[in-house]
Parts: C-alpha cells; sequence; structure tokens
DNA sequence: AAATAAGTTTAGCTATGGCTAAAAATTGAA
DNA sequence: TTCAATTTTTAGCCATAGCTAAACTTATTT
C-alpha cells in the first residue's frame, strides 16, 4: 500500500468509529486498531502522522477525532468507495456481497476527474447497493430517510428494507438467500423467517410509493 | 504502493523493453530504471526478487529477461491497462491523452472477477483507445494488422491511422489537435500537416472498408 | 595485453509502517 | 486514598524499497 493508502485507510477509521461514538467523541487508538486489524502501537505512530497533516487532534492516552479538513477527507473517501460499490452493482452486475473489497481498493485511486465522471456516468447516485447515502462531491450527505431496524419496527405494520446496517458480505450473503434485497417489502408474515441476528442490521422504512427505486 | 504493486511495475518494465530489444534479449538493469525513473541499484534488488519469484532471470552483469510464467503475468498487466483505458475512453467520455494515470494506477487492483467483468462490460474489445491490442484472459494477442509507421507510408496513397506508438499524453494531445484520431483516414495532402516528430508514431494501415471502427 | 571507460552490483544509509516488550498514564476497586 | 488492572505510548526491532558511494565486471581502446 503507498503512503496514502495507509493514512486513508486509518483517517477512514476514525471517521468511522467516530461517526458511531457520536460527534466530537475522542476515539480510542485501541478502538482503530482493532477496526483495521493492526496492533495498537502502529495506529499511534500512524495517528501522530495524521495530526502533523492537520487532519486529525491526537490527546495522548484519550484518544482523537478529526478535524475539519479530516472529516472531508474522509467523506471524498467514503464517496468514492460507496460510487464505486454502485458501479461494481448497477454496471458490472457483481452482488451486493461481493463488492466490499473490491471497493476498498478502488478507493484509493486518485483523480478527481475520475469520480467526477463516474458520478456522472451512474446519474449521480444519491445511495450505494447497501442503501447507504453517497456524499456529494461538496462532502454532503443529504439522507432524508428515517430507517429504524426491523427488530423496532411495530410487528403489525409492513415496511421496505431502505438500507443494511453494517454490511459485511456473510450477512448480505445471508440476506440474498432469503429473497431480501434493497426495496424488498417485508408484510408481517414475512419477518417470521428473518433470524434475530439478521434483522438487527436490516433499517426499514415506512412501505414507500413505488418512486424511482435505486435497485433498477 | 503495495509491494505487489512495486513488483508489478518491475515486471511490466522488463515486459515492455523486453519486447523491444528482441524475443529472448537481456534487458540492462540501467534500461530498466530510466523507464522506472529509479536508479540502478534499486533495480538490481527487485529484479533479484522477482527472480526469487520465478518472473524473471538474472544474468549478472548481463540483465534480465522474463520466464514463462512472468510473461503470463505481465499479459495480465497489459490486459489490465487496456482494457481501464477503453471504459475510461468509451464509457466515461475522457480523451485518449487523459488515461494513461489513471489506468496506471488501476490495473494494480486485484479482483480476477472484476477484469472479467469489466471486458464483458466492454464488449470484449481487441484495441485500446490507443490502437494498442488487448491480450485476452489467457494471455493471447491476436492482432492480425499490418501496421507502418507514418514516416514509411507511400506518399502517394491515402492510409488509416491503426494506433500510436509510445502513446505518451503530449503527442496525443498534439495528434488531436491536428484532428488526428484513431481511424482517420490521411490523403497525400493531409500528410503536410503532420510534424515529422509525430509521424514516427503515427501506425498507419491501408484504408479499410469501414468496417466496426474501435472509437464510436 | 594492459589500461581505461562504461555499466552493474554490493555495502550501507534513510524512510515508512508493521511488530513485541517495557514503561507510563488512566481508571476502577478496596 | 492508595493500589491494582487496564489502556496507551515509547523504545527498539524487522521488512520493503528507495538512495549514494564504492567495488567489481565487462567492454573498448591503445
Amino acid at each position: 500500500m503507498s503512503k496514502s493508502t495507509h493514512r486513508e485507510d486509518h483517517l477512514k477509521a476514525l471517521y468511522t468509529l467516530g461517526k458511531e461514538a457520536g460527534e466530537d467523541a475522542w476515539v480510542s487508538t485501541n478502538a482503530m486498531a482493532a477496526h483495521l486489524d493492526v496492533k495498537p502501537p502502529s495506529v499511534t505512530a500512524m495517528v501522530q502522522v495524521l495530526s502533523e497533516l492537520g487532519w486529525a487532534e491526537h490527546r495522548p492516552y484519550r484518544g482523537a477525532r478529526l478535524t475539519p479538513l479530516g472529516k472531508n477527507l474522509a467523506l471524498t473517501l467514503v464517496r468514492k468507495h460507496r460510487l464505486w460499490e454502485t458501479f461494481l452493482v448497477q454496471r458490472l452486475g457483481f452482488r451486493w456481497d461481493e463488492v466490499h473489497d473490491i471497493a476498498e481498493q478502488l478507493e484509493h485511486i486518485d483523480s478527481v476527474a475520475l469520480v467526477d465522471k463516474l458520478d456522472a456516468y451512474l446519474g449521480h447516485p444519491s445511495i450505494d447497493p447497501h442503501g447507504d447515502p453517497i456524499p456529494t462531491s461538496k462532502g454532503q450527505i443529504a439522507d432524508s430517510r428515517q430507517l429504524t431496524s426491523l427488530l423496532e419496527w411495530p410487528h403489525d405494520k409492513p415496511c421496505q428494507v431502505g438500507a443494511v446496517r453494517d454490511s459485511n458480505d456473510k450477512v448480505l450473503g445471508e440476506l440474498t438467500a432469503l429473497g431480501i434485497e434493497l426495496g424488498t417489502v417485508l408484510r408481517p408474515e414475512d419477518r417470521l423467517k428473518v433470524p434475530h441476528a439478521l434483522a438487527e442490521g436490516v433499517l426499514v422504512e415506512p412501505q414507500s410509493s413505488p418512486k424511482d427505486s435505486p435497485h433498477e
């Protein structure tokens, strides 16, 4: 991996964990290490680099958090990742459980023009194949949907699958096997077949009027 | 750059220079160093790695050359590079002088499925935006065209541009400015406007019956 | 055939980014 | 409040892949 790729991976980990933890919470280097599958001392070293770059703040023994600049950069990475995933599924015909690792590589390709053209080519999509919103080129995330975990959805009302949380390939594969994809309508009786462990990560919304669906 | 990327860059340099030099000629580490823009000792070190991997032979003080395995790997890299260039031009709308550097990054993405799907998506193209043949997934190059440098083409016969040699972005940009692209028909009077320095790298063939042209 | 020029490799240094083990700070419990 | 457990950082090591300078081959010229 290039210097940039390493930095970007740590930046994205910090963004992801920071988002889960809440706005300006400090993210522990331990948590980042677990997320990146490296040892804590490696993260400490890289966090100090991010700090020198002005991408993050580091409070020793407390953790790290992004600066506004760092957050912006992280959003461009998220944007690239989700645009590539959209390309892989919508254009190349990959399944939603096959694209993560490839997009993980593609997101580090360095070319602003490429991202812009890809975005236009895909028709400026607003969500990716997992239902996650795609930031604009200015780093804006406009997601007006009100998604709820399937677990918390009232048992007697139908709903529609809007996104999948923490999408890992195994979970996605199992959902596919159950016939569940983005936009799938789940009626009360359909819910019985969804295992508890999966249901938690299935994010649903009220069954909408069939607007332009993102999954062809 | 990852370990693989570095190896692949050296492998490709060896392939490219070896091709120019003739079948089983030895390529000097100096030539590789110039091509890769690194110093000779760095190449020596990497060539020894390629040798351990079984991708190349190294005869100290003589040079290096690819093994059959190495040649195959090099061809998959060339394939990936040319497929991505085709995608960038045909689908994303880049010009032929804008795609080299981006493809240089994309060619290192590691996914066999991706290359196969991209190839199918593009309709199994046989040549890239610069007229260079695209190896098949088995590493075959089927290029039946008989291309000649414009310099050597008889002055009184019309011809058609089939490829551009050693395509660098500057040369490609100048050709575009002259209205020359792949498939352009050059009549005797057209040739006057092509500077000598450019003409050498313009590869032409007899004006063919307008078959399916590769450039839309 | 010997000497010189040119090209190539080896030796030893730097930087990045991993790692383990030990030291330091923080947190929680007695 | 002090001490123990946990977390985090520092110290020091390894591997990759650059580099320069010096040593070594090979090729050429006298």
